[in-house]
DNA sequence: AGGAAAACTGAAAACGTTTTCAGTTTTTGT
DNA sequence: ACAAAAACTGAAAACGTTTTCAGTTTTCCT
């Protein structure tokens, strides 16, 4: 079943067929319907890999994820997925690990499966120019943006929250209910560039609240998974620090600290805060239900598609789409003790 | 740079070159060793579009998924991304809805990508051999089986842990441990066979403790998201029904049910127990930790691409791959109050 | 050494589309 | 009514592979 048959089907040649396919204005109304009805009468459906090789492209996208385990990158790959088919458009995806480099992984993907475009999800991306000119096609970075480091200048397309603002904010909170020791659960800093941004928040903020910054109150698991970020907080309250409160720069973490304060017998909030970022859907239902600021990941996701899909089309141009967070107040605040 | 290029440096035909990429045995390892170094300096990647329009077929198989919220999915979907790309084939996922038909879906992925198969992931399965003759393309059903209906002598794969027996020996866990009244948490049967059959074994394993079924004890929640299990287990609170335990057919599900019935004051364990099915992390991290039966969901997503390659391979015959649970105890059970 | 089989190679024909280009109608403006 | 432009159509040439088939070497056996 070929666009062949179609055309002796219905009578005309079979670029009148494949002009109707790709709604080419130059064909009768009259004509186009009975391609249509011929095309519906033999169940006829286009073979891609002709129409890929014909046109020499591909309509599919990639996307390069450093963490999936992470609920909230999950939450904004199924945006993403789902966004990229309402568009007529493919998605490859394609996981890498922590000691892998996005650039060469994104560029060999690019290469074998001829994408379109890219979107980088949850990882980093510090490259320089000349570096990114080797990939080839457009791409997006989904869920941060590099606001320094060698990036500075280049222009190129992002989908992010201010993850330093949004830090800042979070341990704003904090201090301003009276905090002054306030430990920060990190993961490691060397893979997300959200790790980073999201610590010089909470530096900053110490600092303009007139707190030093205290570095045996830096909690950094291995990895953002819970499983280490329960190992390492557990082993950070062995210590036997001070502290009044937590700022968690992911929920998952967030969540595995309550449960290493609650083993050892600490209640949040009375003995200890907790806020966090991310908002992924389990965080409502901790014991206490935990703070955090929620970050839109349908929409990060949604709106990560369609700049890629907008530069692929204008063939030009670069798009920063900074997205805004929203207070979820759960139970996990209160002001420190006397 | 195409084959042309490649063989215009080697000095061979296309021919040859095209015999090396696919390890074709008639080739010279001399010249083998030739073109692979010229591909190699040229840089070549095949164009996968004319490769997949000459050997009229595609290496990509498809993932039909419903309920892509679900955590335990997720894992299964991530690991079934993993195997499909370490056997070089690619994946396309495509998610659907309640309301939305499986095998419809399926068929129309199939032919739209020219799919050489199809994983179908979490949802339900329940048609005629004939229906079944439209897809045209080998499948395997992951995470749940028929194991009656229409389907009971049709020969189709499967990967799937025993969802009737694994949920009796959870309710018998609870009727061992001298529970009576024991609640059901399950979500809306119609697009889960999983809810069927875990509906099943909780009711069998009540009958054989002897217990009758109390239907005022089903909480049956719109979907198996968390929030609708919230609700649902919340308005089931409300009815003041008497219960000394849960068993929650999934474990997202059961983490709703904890902070539901904490919000209203009840104990788990001392006035409820609560055990569940699945075994995601973050159930590790409830407080109490959630009592569950682990499904080993990597590797049911490894499998179910194996068994899926190896039916793809063979041309013929079919595989149930029955998997097994495992308990991971946690602080949810306890005995009934006198 | 001679013949047959095995190993290797390349020209050319698929594969099912899109696209270009030349040609034929129809419409429009005067 | 006539030319010019616009609308429409189809033949044929891409697109970059794989595969078939016929042919040429080499190896092996007696």
């Amino acid at each position: 079943m070929t666009i062949k048959d179609v055309a002796k089907y219905s009578g005309v040649s079979i670029t009148t067929i494949s002009r109707v396919l790709n709604n080419h204005p130059d064909v009768r109304e009259e004509v186009r319907a009975k391609v249509l009805k011929a095309i519906e009468e033999l169940h006829y459906v286009p073979n891609s890999s002709a129409r890929d090789l014909g046109k020499m492209q591909t309509d599919t996208i990639g996307v390069v994820v450093r963490g999936v385990g992470n609920p909230f990158l999950n939450s904004v790959l199924h945006a993403i997925e789902k966004e990229v088919s309402r568009a007529d458009y493919s998605m490859v995806m394609h996981q890498i690990g922590s000691n892998e480099d996005e650039l060469a992984e994104g560029a060999s993907l690019v290469r074998s499966k001829r994408l379109k475009g890219l979107i980088f999800l949850g990882g980093r991306f510090d490259y320089t120019p000349e570096q990114i000119a080797t990939l080839g096609v457009p791409f997006v970075c989904c869920t941060y943006t590099n606001t320094f480091g060698s990036l500075k200048k280049t222009a190129y397309s992002s989908v992010y929250i201010d993850d330093y603002a949004e830090a800042f904010r979070a341990v704003k909170t904090l201090t301003d209910l009276g905090h002054k020791k306030i430990a920060v659960l990190l993961g490691t800093t060397d893979d997300h560039s959200i790790s980073e941004l999201r610590f010089k928040g909470y530096c900053d903020a110490l600092k303009s609240a007139g707190i030093v910054l205290d570095k045996d109150l830096i909690i950094e698991a291995k990895s953002f998974n819970i499983d280490d970020a329960f190992k390492a907080t557990e082993s950070f309250l062995k210590k036997g620090k001070d502290f009044t409160a937590i700022f968690s720069i992911a929920d998952a973490m967030g969540i595995a600290a309550i449960k290493a304060l609650h083993t050892v017998g600490l209640n949040v909030p009375d003995d200890c805060s907790l806020i966090a970022i991310d908002g992924i859907q389990v965080s409502k239902y901790t014991i206490p239900t935990l703070t955090t600021l929620v970050q839109p990941s349908k929409q990060m996701g949604t709106r990560a598609v369609e700049v890629l899909l907008n530069v692929l089309k204008d063939e030009c141009g670069s798009c920063q789409l900074k997205l805004e967070t929203a207070l979820r107040e759960g139970g996990t605040l209160a002001k420190p003790k006397a």
